[in-house]
DNA sequence: CTTATTTTGTATCGATCGGTAAAAAACGAA
DNA sequence: TTCGTTTTTTACCGATCGATACAAAATAAG
């Protein structure tokens, strides 16, 4: 058995260098993939349109990537990554407290105005297409508000415990109305609500802890 | 000429008298197609869903209400009017005030809790479909969100002339705020958040003008 | 070189898309 | 009844959908 396993090892170790190597950088691909679906979702966003997005054949995308549905989670993952990681960084950071609140809610309003973020949020967009109904994608919904929402629920603590904010505030409840604020923000600004509505809903929304 | 005109109006009289009549009742079909239109979005609604939603032949959907792109439009202006009639009719009413626009924001969590209103905002699902970049259905967008927008405004206004409402609050930006709130209220409803995190959006907000 | 292996390009599959042609069906007028 | 008109039904159109079969191309080991 441990010769057998040892071969397969060895054949699959041949196999990575022998076989032809891929043509194309894999990040700028999954990247190219994003924004298309960031552009016309999940439904709208055919085959032929990954192909102009990425330059690969179809043959290829289905070699490294699956099948469309495969894709889309790929690409809902890396959203969500790069979501967290950029856009929710300030909430994340230690002994963030109400400014990052402000930061990142001032900070979605900016890339609105850019033409990246102006395509929006691929989990607010994809919360309506029916293949929301997916368990995968609907889980991965799921995660990313209960993450913005304890990222605001942090945030507003330990402004609490540092005295920023006063100890009678339901944070709880606090921590989900900054997640539907955030909602809003994504979907307006997609929905192509001018900039200065956004900018009145957020500063109204900050009063509630100024 | 004017006899041409006559029978003219003679013969469409005829048609009238003469066709074969149709065999469905149009506003109830109408409604049909709204809550296909309503489940799935424009993109992922196909021809043979409207058939199966309506009972009625693709025939006579494109005779009785032009092809895809003009069912839409009329079902965006179906749910615009169903939506104000019903959801914003607190906010239209005389003399609305500051309990008008939480009732409007209770009403719709509870719409929430029910299988027709579940299916969420025609309007706000739209946003972010690719067909919301054609005019008319932007203009069809922009419309609804400032008709909520001034609902909420003329109902401030009136509270702050009532002395409800303390005067120096800034009641163009709470309106927005408030159609920020009701944005991401219909969001994440269709999005399957929990009721209690809605409620407590709602009850938050609400804390602005208490 | 040959061989094994993976990627890539071509060509195509059946299914479904939105939309339509043509005729049958259903009515009132004559 | 027959005729004129509209609705409805049936069948179908070309285009596009997601997905795949097959072989050529590209690499490294032997």
């Amino acid at each position: 058995l441990e010769i057998l396993r040892l071969d397969i090892l060895h054949r699959s170790v041949q196999y990575i260098l022998m076989a032809r190597p891929r043509q194309f950088d894999e990040e700028e691909v999954r990247l190219s993939i994003l924004r298309a679906f960031l552009q016309n979702g999940y439904a709208s966003t055919s085959l032929n349109d990954l192909e102009e997005a990425t330059g690969l054949g179809r043959r290829s995308l289905y070699n490294s990537f699956g099948d469309k549905h495969t894709v889309f989670l790929r690409a809902l993952e890396d959203f969500r990554a790069r979501a967290v990681e950029q856009n929710l960084a300030p909430l994340e950071r230690p002994g963030a407290g109400l400014e990052a609140i402000a930061q990142v809610l001032y900070y979605l309003i900016e890339l609105a105005q850019t033409p990246e973020g102006r395509l929006g949020c691929l989990i607010c967009n994809t919360a309506r297409e029916p293949v929301a109904s997916d368990p995968a994608v609907a889980q991965q919904i799921e995660h990313y508000f209960s993450r913005v929402e304890q990222g605001f629920h942090t945030a507003l603590k330990t402004a609490q415990a540092h005295g920023a904010l006063s100890a009678d505030k339901n944070v709880k409840r606090l921590a989900r109305f900054y997640l539907g604020i955030l909602v809003s923000i994504c979907v307006m600004g997609r929905a192509g609500v001018p900039i200065e509505t956004l900018q009145d809903i957020v500063s109204e929304a900050l009063q509630r802890i100024a």
